[in-house]
DNA sequence: CTGAAAGCGCTTACAG
DNA sequence: CTGAAAGCGCTTACAG
């Protein structure tokens, strides 16, 4: 009874019966509409200020039939990769006044089909789907001309079953940029991304440069991306007439990283450097070379892609390729709310970030 | 003019023309009231999903007066502590069918204000505040009334400007748990927070248990968790009848912890532990550590706290403990959406992560 | 079991 | 420059 007014909040109406207006006029100086008399617009923004009104921005939406909110769809907030995706985002909506509703898949494409529609229902402005999956597809195209989507980085597709060196040059033609399987043609939906394959490439040369000849690959299950990676690194040692680059399979952690590193290098021929597919395949090839009695960079050159936080923090720290994580999600946002068309496609906007974990062959 | 149709997306009318009833009746079947004959109810939802009609949650929340919307601000998503966080709140929300509204704030009041009002205007049905500072207070007391707010984890308060060795008990004194200087009292707000005193204690008791009795604490800034845990430590070192803990501040950073690592090295009475404040910290002191000469942990026992995922990957693996992040984002989502009084306050389930970092003294 | 009407808090033409 | 009215897409009593 006692606090009846403390909850009801006050409307629209509230401000015009306190300034003697109609809500009409109230709506015009909220809309910053030049219509309004100087007297009663600072009627009506005292009364606002005084009642401490705040406009209801469900019904504003509702009639205006378009929220400010913007919907964001990852894997996991809690990778560093895809937080940092989403912090861009949030950075960049927020300049717009944009609000941004997050949701989690765990790479779960029901979930994420779940979500988007969910997100449909809240009248959100466009779609941003991080790491889409070719299982995505379905609901993209489904969903593709209720509402304007931007995908935002890869994430798994595994293209074949095979393991194991040597190379599947041949598999990846399929692969090659120019026919990509997951385009955007039949889902009315934009992709950003880092060039994967420019960004191996470049690191590729890079290795190439100090003498590295043999390289190895360490795929993890050659997902998307890292198919891309192989095709850049191939095309490199092909330019400068070096053998293909052996492909070496396992699972995406540390652990696989270790052991895959003391199995290629007990090998008779080894490599003089591992080429990882992230940062955390690097750092385990890392441990499983020293613990195969190798000293990094001096008897084998380890390099990753990422440029995660404990990247640095590594002994010696590791030499990876960083791709601009928050531009990323600030270009996905700028794509979203302008018209812009030069904010899509492939970015070439990554750095190589050689730290101490590569050197010169020493033989 | 084509696609006009698909633009416009079908309503509840639309259903309820489309299967000859009323919009009212089109409702109870969607509220999953009983009272619907079973005729009528296959007639509507065959015209749903034949319509591939959607409701609009704007509108329902509208007349509800509240919306399946949660607010979660945090310093930074792309910090892995409140992606973690985030993460658990997400979930669990889901659960709930609430999806989550996400803002960043930075660590700046203004903003952490701005934010938590635009949610208000969204009609959120709650608030979680990570990293919460003094300077919050402010708002989340003129906010308090209006929303249901929950605070996970601190964030910034230096307490003072002193520095350096040696122990400043007194101070802490007045920081302690009994009368904290950020209580929810005038807030109407509760406060979720691992039991750091208590976590730092912990640790402290296993460090002793090995033998340390000369024991560092670097402190980084001594913000509020860590003038926490120096209590905690300190309360175990007296209960051994042991010396009060020394404290070392600096920043917070890998920089700060190498720096401040070789400083303390140096000096003639070198501990036989230093535990940091959090894992970067540590980690740069392990680096510190090594490049003064000494062996981890054979001459120096090196332990933090958070276990960051580099945790696990430097070598040796660092000694730390474990909040259950995830597991507070849940518990803050089932404060604010049930009534369950016991998931309030600070959190004693937190786990110690022994790893290769800390050993017996070797003196 | 079902429908007509009122209303949630706002904005948008349309008059004046 | 200002106001009355209609309407955004829903839900909630109230009748029947």
């Amino acid at each position: 009874m006692i606090n009846r007014h403390e909850i009801r909040k006050p409307t629209i109406k509230d401000v015009a019966r306190e300034s003697g207006v109609s809500i009409a006029t109230v709506t015009r100086v909220l809309q910053k509409s030049p219509k309004v008399s100087e007297e009663t617009k600072r009627k009506i923004e005292s009364a606002i200020k005084h009642l401490n009104y705040r406009p209801d921005l469900l019904a504003r939406a509702l009639v205006m039939r378009e929220s400010r909110i913007l919907g964001l769809i990852v894997p996991s907030s809690s990778d560093q990769y895809w937080g940092e995706i989403a912090a861009g985002v949030e950075a960049r909506a927020r300049e717009f006044g944009y609000q941004i509703l997050l949701g989690n898949t765990g790479r779960d494409p029901d979930k994420e089909r779940e979500l988007a529609e969910h997100f449909l229902s809240h009248k959100v402005k466009g779609l941003i789907v991080g790491g889409a999956s070719q299982a995505s597809r379905a609901w993209l195209h489904d969903l593709g001309p209720a509402i304007k989507t931007v995908l935002v980085g890869w994430d798994a597709k595994t293209i074949d079953d095979r393991h194991v060196l040597p190379a599947l040059v041949e598999d990846l033609k399929s692969l090659s940029r120019s026919s990509p399987d997951l385009d955007s043609s039949d889902m009315e939906a934009e992709i950003l991304l880092t060039d994967d394959h420019a960004a191996a490439g470049r690191m590729a040369a890079y290795l190439v440069e100090l003498g590295h000849k043999e390289i190895v690959f360490l795929a993890g299950r050659l997902l998307r991306p890292a198919a891309l990676m192989l095709e850049g690194i191939q095309s490199e040692l092909q330019r400068i007439g070096a053998w293909p680059c052996p492909v070496w399979r396992s699972d995406e952690t540390f652990e696989a990283g270790r052991t895959a590193a003391r199995q290629i290098l007990e090998q008779s021929s080894r490599p003089t450097a591992i080429f990882a597919y992230n940062d955390v395949l690097a750092i385990g090839a890392m441990r499983g070379a020293r613990e195969a009695g190798l000293s990094i960079p001096k008897d084998i050159t380890i390099v990753g892609f990422d440029d995660i936080e404990a990247a640095r923090f590594v002994e010696p720290p590791l030499t990876t390729v960083r791709s601009p994580k928050r531009m990323f999600g600030a270009r996905a946002v700028d794509y979203l709310l302008t018209a812009e068309p030069d904010v899509k496609g492939t970015s070439t906007e990554f750095e190589l970030v050689i730290r101490s974990s590569s050197s010169c062959p020493s033989r």
